[in-house]
DNA sequence: GAACGTTTAATACGAACGTTTAAATTTTTG
DNA sequence: CAAAAATTTAAACGTTCGTATTAAACGTTC
């Protein structure tokens, strides 16, 4: 197919491939897949139309390839920054699962354009799945969540079921999934100024509904 | 416009004009607007091409008509069984405000298929917002919104601060939302079956979650 | 039953789409 | 440096799209 040139010296020269990959990643995002055409695609990229079939085959194939190439590798991002908070924090809890969970999700590695572009992605293929859904339920939201079933179980009551902590992992995943996608409605329905300080205050909610959800919360009014 | 005909007599006479919304919300609910062209509309509809352009103008317009012609009034059905069914509960309670709300939005008033349509409406629209969303927003969503703040205050301690109701009654959304529209990919992950009891566990699952969620849950284990 | 407004029908139009082709150009390689 | 491979380019292909046009069919009212 190819071989890529290695002179890094050359300034502007971000491989076509590249920048295809970057603005078809945002344009999907942002308008969904049919409501993106290749020439819109290669002309923020400044590339020829033909490129997109040279590089990637066809349109399709594209899409999938900002999946695999794009969104896998920053999901697993994510998901390794929340593993490693979550072993940073000392002893494992119900509050530091939920906590590290949250703040990978909220605040993560990616500036909040990025986390917007992953989650609007996401919930394309929720709504309306294609074949990338399959990739994204196999190689990321399973391995999410049976990694998640795990640490709620060494972390909560033997008493609590299998089904049970199951629906619970769901449910946090639902809250953080949601607050991403939703954030700007909210801060819009409390007319409030989407800052940094209304970005904590969501986490620490998101937190604390959570806990308290899975029957782990603190009795103590804070 | 038009005057419609009220021959009853007429066998087969759905109107034209219905047939084509009903075939249009389907079509729109599960490909998206643009992966579903005029003619598909038509030929589910059993109607000529031109129809669409006669009835609604453009297809732009078929599609707004459609969020204001069948999912506005399923949605505030949804809203009406709410109320009737926080009402009929007797005195009101946080468990009444968040099982009300959840049964009429798993196992309310309609068809599981057709709740499956309204949820993968509203996603399309949070995913990609079109003019629709506006609509939904202003006529829908903040009026639900609203109430359901109301009724948390009402139930709710005092020192329940203004923010804090709001991000509850955000959560509380967040959960019956998501649940609509994982429900498929949850039951896939259980790998259980999708019956009417799973459901039923499900609508628990979130008043039990929701309830704990914003303080409200009972202490005693089931 | 003729005139009328309403609805359906067949067809055509120009634009935009995804994709292909083949030549030109650049980069890599021996 | 020349041959080969990789990439970019401009142009065109055939298809499908949304919409417009025009006439026929229908139902209602005098």
């Amino acid at each position: 197919m190819k071989k890529k040139a290695r002179n890094n010296s050359n300034h502007q020269t971000e491989l076509t491939r590249e920048r295809i990959l970057d603005e078809a990643e945002a344009l999907f995002a942002n308008k969904g897949y049919h409501a993106v055409s290749v020439r819109e695609i290669t002309r923020l990229a400044q590339c020829n139309l033909a490129a997109v079939n040279y590089h990637f085959g066809n349109k399709q194939n594209l899409y999938l390839e900002v999946f695999r190439s794009r969104w896998k590798p920053r999901a697993s991002r994510l998901f390794d920054n929340f593993r490693k908070s979550l072993k940073d924090n000392g002893q494992a809890s119900p509050n530091s699962v939920v906590e590290s969970l949250a703040r990978a999700f909220l605040q993560g590695p990616m500036s909040d354009d990025e986390r917007m572009r992953h989650h609007k992605l996401i919930f394309g293929e929720f709504a309306q799945p294609t074949q990338a859904f399959e990739l994204v339920a196999d190689q990321v939201l399973k391995p999410l969540f049976t990694s998640l079933m795990a640490d709620l179980r060494a972390v909560m009551p033997d008493t609590t079921g299998d089904k049970q902590t199951a629906l619970n992992a769901f449910s946090i995943l639902a809250m953080v999934l949601y607050f991403n996608l939703a954030r700007p409605l909210i801060s819009s329905f409390l007319d409030g100024h989407d800052d940094v300080d209304f970005k904590d205050r969501l986490i620490d909610h998101i937190v604390e509904f959570s806990l308290n959800g899975i029957g782990a919360g603190k009795q103590e009014v804070r």
